[in-house]
DNA sequence: AAGTCGGGGTT
DNA sequence: AACCCAGACTT
């Protein structure tokens, strides 16, 4: 049987012009394709490049990774955000090896229940590594069908994404998905862009209706707007000598299993964490303040100095460390944290 | 169905 | 400064 021109074309294009030298496409492994996706989640390929290959090197196989402390691959994923990826990650590779002795599981439905895969992750390993046939359906697929069938709405409704998913498993070969899903991620990352899409280097502007009607700008449908809300934060920088205090947050939430430094929603709950501690809040010296935007709110960080002498009794919780500016331990930093760090680290060499 | 979860690149 | 990116999970 002969594949349908979408797919014909798609793969004719990706053997002249996809991507194949990417770092995970060296070995196609169920593993090394899983970590890419994984990465890949809401993060750009050059973003992510460095971080794939300190990751590999620190933990070549599945195995490695299931023995390692959370805190250090924490530690790798610093700065690259979403930090739940990492700890579901973790979570999956303990799974994988105490039941599946440390072999990636083919079955679609034991992928899809590991932690941190879903349905298109899930398609993306089975299909890139093992060559079987599932459609996927991340933020590329979505730009290139929503532009060529002219799919209506914002894809984050229920509807949209279904009439999304519907359509892949539609234009999806049964032969040669692997090289078809590449092919279609990499049309939408280097062809079908979000803006300026080189339309007529398109293999597929042909039948697009987007194309036909030079409407590209309005699919995929956009989020409808909304303003962020503020918050603000004071940030205690504890430090003693060339140790600052850092505390371990919960692993659910906000920077979840990272360490931060003591975090107070207002100046006074600080000045009182500090006296139940046997420390005076009058030596805080307020350093400059910053803003670190998330994709929900605005963070104002301010940044309070306090030079403190040690004492047994204080700072004795389970769960905090202090953070040694010369010879950094290996543990998970939110990104604002660790550019305190640095300047405190550049300060203290002066 | 809507909200949460990050940081960085692009425009 | 707004928008989005190889989405998944919780409520």
């Amino acid at each position: 049987m002969q594949a349908k021109p979408f797919a014909q074309a798609v793969l004719n294009w990706y053997q002249q012009y996809g991507r194949k030298t990417l770092p995970w496409q060296i070995e196609k492994t169920p593993y090394h394709v899983w970590l890419s996706e994984v990465m890949l989640q809401q993060t750009q390929v050059a973003t992510v490049i460095p971080y794939f290959q300190r990751f590999i090197a620190k933990f070549p196989d599945i195995n490695s990774l299931a023995a390692a402390p959370t805190d250090e691959v924490l530690h790798l994923w610093t700065g690259l955000g979403y930090y739940a990826r990492a700890r579901n990650l973790h979570k999956a590779a303990k799974k994988i090896a105490k039941e599946h002795g440390g072999i990636f599981p083919t079955d679609f439905d034991t992928v899809f229940d590991l932690p941190g895969i879903g349905r298109s992750t899930a398609g993306a390993i089975l299909s890139l590594s093992l060559n079987q046939h599932y459609p996927i359906l991340d933020g590329n697929v979505k730009r290139v069908i929503a532009r060529y069938y002219a799919v209506e709405g914002w894809p984050g409704k229920k509807e949209v994404e279904k009439r999304l998913w519907d359509l892949s498993s539609e234009v999806t070969p049964a032969q040669g998905v692997a090289q078809f899903n590449q092919a279609m991620m990499d049309l939408g990352a280097m062809v079908c862009t979000r803006s300026k899409p080189k339309c007529e280097l398109c293999p597929l502007n042909n039948g697009c209706i987007a194309y036909a009607n030079q409407s590209w700008s309005a699919y995929p449908g956009k989020k409808p707007k909304q303003q962020i809300p503020e918050r603000n934060a004071w940030f205690l920088l504890l430090k003693n000598n060339d140790k600052v205090w850092l505390e371990q947050r919960p692993d659910v939430g906000l920077w979840g299993g990272l360490y931060c430094f003591p975090q107070f929603s207002d100046e006074a709950t600080m000045s009182q964490w500090l006296e139940q501690r046997g420390m005076s809040a009058k030596n805080l010296k307020q350093q400059i303040a910053f803003r670190h935007t998330f994709s929900h709110f605005h963070l104002d960080i301010i940044p309070m100095l306090l030079d403190a002498i040690p004492d047994k009794r204080c700072l004795d919780q389970p769960n905090g460390l202090w953070y040694n500016l010369a010879q950094p331990p290996s543990v998970g930093l939110a990104t604002p944290v660790e550019r305190l760090l640095n300047q405190l680290r550049n300060e203290h060499e002066d």
